[in-house]
DNA sequence: AACCTATTGAAAATCATTTTCGCTATCCAT
DNA sequence: ATGGATAGCGAAAATGATTTTCAATAGGTT
């Protein structure tokens, strides 16, 4: 069987993806309520790495990595652990998205309602992430995963290229 | 920097994919004859990599640790490094692609035109993957990349859902 | 307040992939 | 063809992201 890490490894409970994607930007207590609907807790760490997301631009993607320093760079010390076992968490939980930008890591971004969420336009050779939004898209992935008998959780759409600047470096 | 490895880690050597992709299928020497043209060197175990490829079903997906399976299993004896290092060698002359589908690793296929990409519907249950082509895709990641002055190398669309087997297991 | 157990941090373990290194084989020029 | 230069090979060690283990702690419930 497949390892879809975010989607399925939260310990050993077995359980959906909430199909009404909670909007946490309102509810200071939503994070908790969410959680503890499902049977997790709520605990400081996993608020502290909501807020990350929470105060960053939407649609900015964060690795691991990345959260861990700035937890730290804000005083807050936080294990690698606790902080991978919060995104598989929240992922499970619809509250995040799971990005494979192909660099052999994996970034977290706040989940957006279906009919609004953004691809990715990658420069394969500095790293530069662009973002856009195309209803086609949401279209022809739901059209699939309908007509072979799928029930959607998400869809990326990923570009790969060399950006402007690179071009000119490299040519 | 980015490290987008089948695109940049064969050794040193910097190169862009070449756009005219050559279709591997007709000549048999050909793998050669590519290979020497960008300074890399023939050798049976590409060979024997990518006849893998090209006698399983187009668009056939596989992973190193498949290829290395299969290699053994009609008793070619490889190495683990050599598959990777080929691997990354043939995404870089564009005979191959290298696919994201959220499993941990890394998957590859033969490199089809662009026209007639296709993409992938993928269960996270099971690990199923379900191919579809549709040309809104291409035209999409091409304005995309048009518009923000990327030279486009590819795009993989990747739903993400729960095969009809998966639903009734789950439910 | 007491209980049950999910969560935490630290350290060890995994796992795919990459690198190192001494040896071999391919390619190019003679 | 032959020989030299060096790309590529295999084996083993290294890497790096992610996962797991385990004892201690803290969240949610009664």
């Amino acid at each position: 069987m497949a390892n879809l890490t975010a989607f399925f490894n939260c310990d050993d409970r077995t359980m959906e993806q909430d199909p009404a994607l909670p909007s946490l930007n309102q509810e200071p207590e939503l994070l908790k309520t969410v959680l503890n609907k499902e049977g997790f807790r709520f605990t400081n760490q996993r608020q502290k790495i909501l807020d990350l997301f929470q105060s960053a631009a939407l649609g900015h993607h964060l690795n691991a990595e990345e959260i861990h320093q700035q937890l730290l760079d804000q005083g807050e010390k936080i294990s690698f652990s606790t902080i991978y076992r919060a995104l598989h968490v929240m992922v499970r939980l619809g509250l995040l998205q799971e990005l494979e930008l192909a660099e052999g890591r994996k970034y977290y971004e706040l989940n957006t309602p279906f009919m609004n969420q953004h691809h990715h336009l990658v420069c394969v050779h500095c790293g530069d992430v662009k973002e856009f939004e195309d209803a086609k898209m949401t279209q022809v992935g739901s059209n699939e995963s309908a007509s072979h008998g799928f029930s959607l959780l998400n869809c990326q759409f990923t570009v790969y290229g060399i950006c402007p600047s690179c071009q000119s470096l490299l040519s």
